[in-house]
RNA sequence: GCGGGUGUAGUUCAGUGGUAGAACUCCAGCCUUCCAAGCUGGCUACGUCGGUUCGAUUCCGUCCACCCGCACCA
């Protein structure tokens, strides 16, 4: 049987795969739905689930060295304070009328141009590399249009942000050149709001958590204290997070409510400790990503340049997936020196030193972040394993997932639905196999359409039960990739398919 | 937020100012010893609200959602 691989799926199939499948609907699809909210479906919350479990069996039980806590989602609104997101969640922005453009109120520079000490006008332009020798040239500009004589003064850009009302509709806009289009910066905050207790009013402001992390630096004494673990550990935690983006897109890849797997990893306070680790947590985290199935091809690495890295941050490395949209980033792995911790002491008032047994000394420990969405990886997941065959002249949808996280693992089919003895047998296989497994039975329709509609799910494996079966108690296992199939005794499935999931 | 496009069954698409049709899927039955077979029957849709009209899925507007650009993405 010959089996040729199509062209790479487009967005579009993904998304009525998961429809049609149950993996993923539009959350509220009867009301007309809700941008950037997302539900899983049967299958969608099986495979989800696998992808948790694999992360958290690799990163917390099979490592000595990380233990796992689950943080509420609604914390103390000070955390959040402390970790800068209240400050830089909410980026002002800036509109031109004129042109429609958009621009964060930091990004957007201007400056009064002096002639002799007298203001002849105003210039603007964008943070960037040139953006002093643009400003310069605009005020030439502004100075020899106006006809004047004297000595242009210097050019100090300041961020819009510092403009007074007043100025605002003098800056022109970096768009057009002119004058009053651009409005007031505006707050965009993408943290949502709630109100804890009966009364709403400003003390009772809390925020849902815009990323796990917080919730483990603000419980690490609490686990020093209890866990017994030394420098170097890692806490680990999995669970939902929301960020009001002003623009959700591309399917689940970037939602409001969406899940992260994030460790904060601590080690030792010096300054050449951390590289080591570093390294060390991309190598591990990369060779993750292949094991749960994505293409090797489409995975590489983005290393952030030292200039566009955070005052406090040592170093940052995305680890990128090649989506259908583009190549995007599926997880951080960020060298944080010992920001967090040091802000939780400062604003919370406890200390957040450790005392290192070995080094006779206290310190607050540095951390390395491997940070990583659910959603994203589920995506990544999904496209690494939509394949389109040519199967003697009919094309078959396969999902090639990896048995262990693949969320039916076996179909049990009998070949015939009206033959009692058959039947018979393959529930009982069933039945015991459903104790270990999420296995799925099927007795309708053609055997080839039952194998077809499985590969579709990415089931793995089929059994099927046939005449022989009932003589010999064997049944027959079909390769989901190779459609070769084999002849197995009943009682030694469930040791042969642990032993594909598990190795 | 802006500009452009789209919205009819689970999916992919036709079509109409007099309330709709296909293919595949799905369900039931018959048949069938292994890769979407056949036969019979069946379920299921005009995104929302409003306007025009005797009558709107169709025309107009609103909102919602999706797609493509732009901008944004600690």
């Amino acid at each position: 049987m010959s089996t040729d691989s199509l062209q790479n799926p487009t967005m579009d199939d993904i998304i009525s795969l998961c429809k049609r499948r149950g993996f993923i609907f539009q959350s509220s699809e009867i009301y007309g739905g809700i941008n950037g909210f997302y539900d899983y479906g049967p299958l969608g919350v099986e495979l989800r689930k696998n992808i948790k479990d694999a992360w958290w069996k690799d990163m917390v039980h099979g490592r000595e060295d990380i233990v796992g806590q689950d943080a509420s989602i609604i914390m103390h609104p000070n955390i959040w304070r402390a970790s800068g997101h209240v400050d830089s969640f909410s980026d002002p922005m800036v509109d031109c009328k004129e042109s429609k453009m958009r621009y964060r109120a930091d990004h957007l520079l201007w400056s009064a141009v002096r002639v002799d000490g007298e203001i002849i006008g105003y210039v603007s332009t964008l943070e960037g590399n040139d953006q002093q020798a643009d400003a310069e040239k605009k005020a030439e500009t502004l100075k020899r249009k106006a006809a004047k004589q004297g000595e242009l003064g210097p050019i100090e850009l300041k961020e819009y942000l510092e403009a007074t009302p007043d100025i605002y509709e003098l800056i022109p806009s970096p768009a057009t050149g002119k004058p009053g289009s651009l409005t007031p910066p505006r707050e965009f905050n993408m943290m949502f709001q709630t109100f804890v207790g009966a009364l709403k009013d400003d003390s009772s402001v809390a925020y849902l958590r815009p990323e796990t992390a917080q919730g483990i630096f603000a419980n690490f004494k609490n686990i020093l204290d209890t866990a017994r673990v030394k420098i170097p550990f890692g806490i680990a935690q999995i669970g939902k997070a929301f960020r009001n983006e002003i623009t959700p897109k591309n399917f689940i890849f970037r939602s409001r409510e969406f899940e992260q797997m994030e460790i904060e990893y601590f080690i030792e306070a010096d300054e050449d400790a951390w590289e080591n680790y570093y390294h060390e947590w991309i190598k591990t985290r990369m060779a993750w990503h292949k094991a749960i199935g994505l293409k090797d091809d489409r995975l590489s690495t983005h290393v952030h340049p030292k200039d566009k890295l955070a005052h406090y941050s040592r170093a940052c490395t995305d680890i990128m997936f090649e989506f259908p949209f583009g190549v995007q980033e599926l997880e951080g792995i960020a060298a944080r020196g010992n920001y967090d911790l040091t802000q939780h002491q400062e604003h919370s008032g406890k200390s957040m030193e450790y005392f290192d047994d070995q080094k006779r000394e206290k310190y607050i420990p540095h951390v390395i972040e491997p940070s990583l969405g659910v959603d994203r990886t589920l995506l990544a997941v999904l496209c690494s394993a939509y394949t389109v065959e040519e199967v003697e002249d009919e094309t078959r949808n396969v999902l090639k997932f990896a048995p262990r996280i693949a969320p039916i693992k076996a179909a049990i089919l009998p070949l015939m639905k009206n033959k009692p003895e058959i039947v018979e047998m393959s529930k009982r296989i069933y039945k015991n196999l459903s104790l270990r497994h999420n296995v799925f039975y099927d007795q309708a329709g053609a055997i080839g359409r039952r194998y077809r509609r499985m590969d579709e799910a990415g089931t793995p494996y089929c059994i099927t039960i046939d005449f022989d079966s009932l003589e010999d108690g064997t049944a027959t296992l079909r390769d989901r990739d190779s459609m070769e199939q084999i002849r197995i005794p009943e009682g030694e499935l469930a040791a042969y398919i642990d032993e594909k999931i598990y190795g």
